[in-house]
DNA sequence: TCGGCATGTTTACAGTGGAAACATTATGGC
DNA sequence: GCCATAATGTTTCCACTGTAAACATGCCGA
C-alpha cells in the first residue's frame, strides 16, 4: 500500500503493469492508444482487438467501458473535435482576433484536416443522431465561428448564412484536401476565404 | 441453342438463373446490385458476401472481376460520380445555363448529397491515390464547374480561385447535410451559395 | 472434336466484433 | 476489521468477414 493514488496500474507507456489484475483507467489509457494509431498511419482499420493489444489488456475489456466498437470511436471523435476547438482557439488569439483572426480560425481548420486526416474523418463521420446533442465537442469550434462572423464582418445582413457560408467554405477544403481531392495550399485556401470575406489581412 | 445473346443466364432481378454455370454478366450485376443496396439503408456497411448472395452467387465468384473488395467498391464510386454529373449537367441545362445556370449545377450536387448520402460518400472517400487518374468517372462534373465559373463570373480575376472556391463550398454544405451537422433545406443552399457569386438569379 | 481459358464452386483460414460465464479486486456498511 | 457486492478483467465461444487454393464446369477457336 505504498502509493495509493488511482493509477497505480498503469505503465508510462499506459500499458498494464505487468501482473496487475486491474488497470487504473482503463478508459483513458485505450482512448489515448486510439488516438497515438489514428495519428500515425492513416490507412487500416482502427481494431478493437488491435488497441486492446496496445493497451496490455484483453480484448473484451473494452466493453466495460464503451457499450461497443461505436460508443468507443464517439468518444476518439469527441476528443478530435476538442482538439479542433483548441486549435481555432489558438489561431484566433495568436492573429488578434478580428477579420485576421476570423481567417486564421479557417485556415487552422483546414490544416488540421491534412495533419490528422484520419481524426478529422472520424470527428465528422461519426452520426451525431440520437446521442447527446448538446455536450458535443464541437461546441467549441462552432461557438467560434459564429463569433467569428459576428466580428469579422459586423456590416452583414445574415449572420446565419454568412456563418454558414464560412463553415461550408472551409470544411469544404478540408474534406477536398483529406480525399486527395485537392493538394495541401496554405496559400491556396487563403485566397479561397478571402474571395468570400473581402480584404481580409 | 434458343436465344444466342451474350445475357443467356442473368434474370430479370439480376440473379442468376437456376441451374446455370456462368452467370452472362456478373460484373454488371455485382455493380447494379451494389447501387440498390448503397440507395436504401445508409447503415450496415456493404459487405462482399451479402453482395454475392444477392446476385446468387458464391462469394469468391466475384474474385473473377475484381481484384479485391477495394476494387469493388471503386467501381461503384466511379458510378456515383457519373451519376452526379450527369444530374449536374442536366440542371446546367434545365436553368438555361449561365449563372442561373451555375447556381442549379450547385445545388444539384448538394442535393444529390441528400438523396444518396452513401453512395456520395463512398464516391468521394475512396482514395483515388495511386489509381488511374485520369479516366474518373468526375472528370464530367469538374469540368462543368469550371466552364460555370467561366460563363457564370466573366469578370473574375482569378478563375483558379473561383473554382475551387464554388467547389468547396458545395462540397462542404454536401458533407456537412450528409453528416447531419446542418438540415437538407434548398432554400438555404441557394441563399449561401449566392452569397459569394452575387446576385444570380 | 478437343484443348485451353474464362468463369464458378467448395473448402479452409485468420481475423473481427461481441455475448456469456467466470475470476479478481476495490469499497462501503456493519 | 469483515465481508457482501459492485466494478473491472479474463476465457471461451459464436457468427461473420475477406480472401487464398484447389477443383468443376462450360464456351470458343484450331
Amino acid at each position: 500500500m505504498a502509493d495509493k493514488d488511482n493509477s497505480v496500474n498503469i505503465n508510462s507507456d499506459g500499458t498494464k503493469a505487468a501482473g496487475a489484475y486491474h488497470h487504473g483507467d482503463l478508459r483513458a489509457a485505450v482512448i489515448a492508444a486510439g488516438l497515438k494509431r489514428i495519428e500515425e498511419g492513416e490507412g487500416g482499420e482502427l481494431g478493437l482487438r488491435a488497441l486492446a493489444r496496445d493497451v496490455g489488456v484483453s480484448a473484451t475489456a473494452l466493453y466495460r467501458h464503451f457499450p461497443d466498437k461505436e460508443a468507443l470511436l464517439d468518444a476518439l471523435a469527441d476528443e478530435g473535435l476538442r482538439r479542433l476547438g483548441a486549435l481555432q482557439a489558438q489561431a484566433w488569439l495568436k492573429a488578434g482576433g478580428g477579420s485576421a483572426g476570423f481567417k486564421a480560425t479557417g485556415i487552422a481548420y483546414v490544416r488540421f484536416a491534412h495533419d490528422e486526416p484520419a481524426l478529422f474523418r472520424l470527428s465528422f463521420t461519426r452520426q451525431m443522431s440520437e446521442r447527446k446533442e448538446g455536450e458535443d465537442g464541437g461546441e467549441v469550434a462552432y461557438n467560434l465561428l459564429r463569433a467569428g462572423v459576428g466580428e469579422a464582418l459586423p456590416g452583414v445582413k445574415d449572420p446565419d448564412v454568412a456563418a454558414l457560408h464560412a463553415w461550408a467554405l472551409v470544411h469544404g477544403l478540408a474534406m477536398l484536401v483529406l480525399d486527395r481531392r485537392i493538394a495541401w495550399d496554405e496559400a491556396m485556401v487563403g485566397k479561397v476565404v478571402g474571395l468570400t470575406f473581402g480584404g481580409i489581412a
